[in-house]
DNA sequence: CCCAATTACTTGACATGTCAACTATTTCTA
DNA sequence: TAGAAATAGTTGACATGTCAAGTAATTGGG
């Protein structure tokens, strides 16, 4: 049922979530390219890669990890292939499907990255939230995840 | 003092974090579009236009306002001039200096989208949420801000 | 076993965002 | 009050993201 407006308190909390939303993950993403010379979206992609068990993933696979559309993964891979960060084949199996790969440049600048991002996270995020609001913000991402999972089954 | 990773805790909430902040937030503008034609960035600026209280903003006040930068809000009111959301004039007393307003055209979109934009964020965020959660959003997004301001002045 | 549907990805066009370099105007300040 | 600095915005190049349309391989029903 259609509302006229919002509560106050529903109004203050969307404007809460919107700026910290808007100014923390781009503020982490410069900071990123700032000490390891890759974008946000390279580091998002090349720490997918990294942590994988497998020596490879399916381009596809890894767009639905990382709630990306299949497009938005196969320009950035190419770009990310051609500036040698990672590496694609197709697969033997089924030569519809590309694997995609680390480098051993990517995993250098990956691992070199990824302490420092940590830092930055810590620096921003960690030290200047209480074990409790932590807390709070799990289960708030829980209950919107849940939601988008539900009512919108396609993005995440 | 750099640490050597992060906490499980702190791992698990920025992962919650940035989860909500890279799939609600875009699935709010793609929303935007779906039911108003307009794009997320053209219904911020015109909303921010709409509910001013003078009749025009200078760009860059308009910028800083929304955490922009100079040279992106620059571009976007060009091209929102080009369609005719906005308008955008030279001050009379400082040459150097744009003045921008919504049109009649901007103002009406902006009336139409306003409480169906309100609408989708009761049904994806506020009612997911209880009233504690929200409360505890509020002084995280303060508690972020803060820090933010400190240490990072220029973005926010 | 064949062909229509499905799956996996590519491509091109365009909107958006960022960065560095530049122009024009105003304001200090010596 | 002339010249340097600061301010306000523009511009162009390029990275990124989205959308619609297309290609190629595989699968599944009749």
């Amino acid at each position: 049922m259609a509302q006229k407006g919002m509560k106050e308190l529903d109004s203050k909390a969307w404007r809460a979530f919107h700026k910290i939303g808007t100014s923390l993950l781009p503020h982490l993403g410069r900071q990123i390219t700032v000490h390891s010379g890759i974008s946000g979206a390279e580091y998002v992609v090349l720490v997918a890669l990294y942590e994988l068990d497998a020596p490879s993933v399916h381009l596809n696979r890894l767009a639905r990890g990382l709630g990306w559309e299949t497009s938005r993964m196969s320009h950035q891979i190419s770009r990310m292939d051609d500036s040698g960060l990672v590496r694609k084949a197709r697969s033997e199996a089924d030569s519809r499907i590309f694997e995609v790969s680390i480098t051993s440049k990517g995993r250098k600048i990956a691992e070199a990255a990824i302490p420092r991002q940590s830092d930055e996270i810590n620096h921003c995020f960690s030290n200047v939230l209480t074990t409790a609001q932590m807390k709070s913000l799990i289960e708030i991402s829980e209950a919107i995840s849940l939601h988008m999972k539900e009512h919108h089954p396609i993005h995440n």
